[in-house]
DNA sequence: TTGAAAGCGCTACCAA
DNA sequence: TTGGTAGCGCTTTCAA
């Protein structure tokens, strides 16, 4: 019923085996017998069958990608740069969202590493040791996480911190607080990192007040801590708490930012939402997404040369109402 | 180098025929042949290839799932719930988002379809021609709409209006606004035909203020316009759009519920993350994503008794701080 | 209940 | 530059 290859070769008076080629390796066809091969193809509306071709190529044309929570507005983002780029290399995209749990992402990348040619993973938590033990079967480029020489489509948080702070301090700030986010988390380690030295190479204060779930619900909890410890700003682990502290710091009447500033990061599609808009550092979601699928694209074509293949994106800190000077008091 | 059947065969001291059998028709086989089909499987850490067995069989395993704009929360529940029941019946999906150009997803339905089984397609914009046409090559099943015969799993948008003009009456609201979504959108004129009649019923007026994209900024730009209309209480086309409206109130200096009262549809995660929280219909995301596959699923098996597959799920509404009575001016 | 053999649609090799 | 042929890994007849 479907087309064939086979009807293709007839209707143009050719081999398939010159179908094959004419599609898949045009360069050593005649162009005229391209030609009339291209047309039958139209006219038949041939498609080849993945599946025969993956058979003999080994190769699927899926690629497959890893988030921890589709639910956190950071991942559509990246799930859309990695879709455009998959779609003008001609590859599909399989997306499974892991809820989080670490333990099932390993399973779930070694059940994905059977159908697709390779894996763009963001897994944060997932411990280095399984990370390292997935790499070794698929190809597989990381994101926002470096695990020894696995490649990486990271984001500088660096750079990114240190215009966070550079901002604060320069409205006056000398007390800064930071609600961390995972333990795990190779960005939560990263920022808090250069948190450290930045602040330190700054001579401002930095107190870690909180260790939080990335959530709403993370900034909630830990709001009343934040007001504790007596920071003029505080610089939240991702947006999602930002809001929770936001939304905390409203509830107990705070006055934002001149009672307190806020500052998050990846800029989701929701700190511009809230009042005063959330001040982040946003995050080149979709860039990050098509960077991951460009690596991979690479390192599925030249596996040999793989290895040291790393993109380190730049964030850009945005500044909005939630941050300000501290009121002179 | 990957373990085939053969190597199964080989260790188990059967064929390859008996090995196939043991594992996708059980009972043909003899249950201690099956074990010890089942023990070399494990040791030998045995997959079979999807491309082999999809090339005889005709099936791939897998299902697509086309949402409009992963951006927007209301989505990712329902990926949630996709993927989820699709892994129970080992199923993997591939996911694409059309970014809301309804001409590029005809085209993206028809891709997807070689590579799948069956597809679930949320998509509200596309014309129903295309929407037949395209139903006509790849079983498919509607989510949020309602085209001809198609399968579809909905959710009762008529109940949901009931409940919501019941609770903004019973708070003695008289005139209500209402901020559509797209024209074209089915759910928007499920909507909005609810929202005649029951108002209609109850003798409460109803002003159709403003038709907007369903996006934060749609409902900044209908604020001032519902403002204008002289009404006590709104509802929007969705949460995104009641968010937008909430915002531009705050701007405004308005207070809510005390001056108007605002409800949303959806139950995105961010209705609960304002100040008031919003009151919102609650839309069973994950349930409509998991009945869609299984929909689905039967489709796939009986073909012939398609056509009149349906589910119609009920949604519920969370009475949330954004509504209240009317001030008594 | 099991095995042998054929063949799904395609690509890749070898000859011509 | 092209065609013939073999075979990817699996399922599914058909016979035994």
């Amino acid at each position: 019923m479907p087309v064939t290859i086979k009807d293709v070769a007839r209707a143009a008076g050719v081999s398939p085996s010159t179908v094959s080629r004419a599609l898949s390796t045009p360069g050593l066809v005649q162009a005229a017998t391209r030609e009339r091969v291209r047309r039958a193809v139209a006219e038949l509306g041939y498609h080849p069958n993945r599946a025969a071709r993956g058979l003999i190529t080994g190769r699927t044309g899926n690629i497959g990608l890893i988030v921890p929570d589709l639910t956190n507005p950071f991942f559509p983002g990246v799930v859309k740069g990695v879709q455009e780029r998959a779609r003008e290399s001609d590859y599909s995209v399989f997306l499974a969202d892991t809820d989080e749990r670490a333990p099932l992402e390993a399973d779930l990348v070694r059940a994905l590493g059977k159908q697709v040619d390779g894996i763009v993973l963001c897994s944060p938590r997932m411990s280095e040791a399984e990370v390292r033990s997935v790499a070794g079967e698929t190809p597989i480029v990381m994101l926002n996480r470096r695990v020894g020489r696995i490649p990486a489509v990271t984001i500088d948080n660096g750079e990114a911190i240190r215009q966070a702070v550079a901002h604060l301090v320069a409205l006056g700030h000398h007390r800064l607080g930071y609600v961390a986010g995972p333990r795990v988390s190779w960005s939560n380690r990263e920022r808090l990192r250069a948190l450290r030295s930045t602040t330190a190479a700054t001579g401002v204060e930095l107190l870690e007040v909180a260790t939080v779930v990335p959530q709403f619900s993370g900034g909630v909890a830990a709001a009343d801590l934040v007001l504790a410890a007596g920071v003029t700003a505080v610089v939240a682990y991702n947006d999602l708490v930002a809001l929770g502290l936001l939304n905390r710091f409203a509830a107990r009447g705070l006055a934002i930012p001149g009672d307190i500033s806020v500052l998050g990061f990846d800029d989701i599609v929701f700190a511009e939402m809230v009042n005063p808009a959330l001040t982040t550092v946003a995050q080149p979601k979709e860039a990050a997404g098509r960077a991951g699928v460009e690596l991979l694209l690479h390192l599925m074509e030249e596996p040999d040369r793989a290895g040291t293949a790393r993109r380190d994106l730049t964030a850009q800190l945005l500044v909005r109402g939630s941050t300000g000077p501290p009121r002179t008091a």
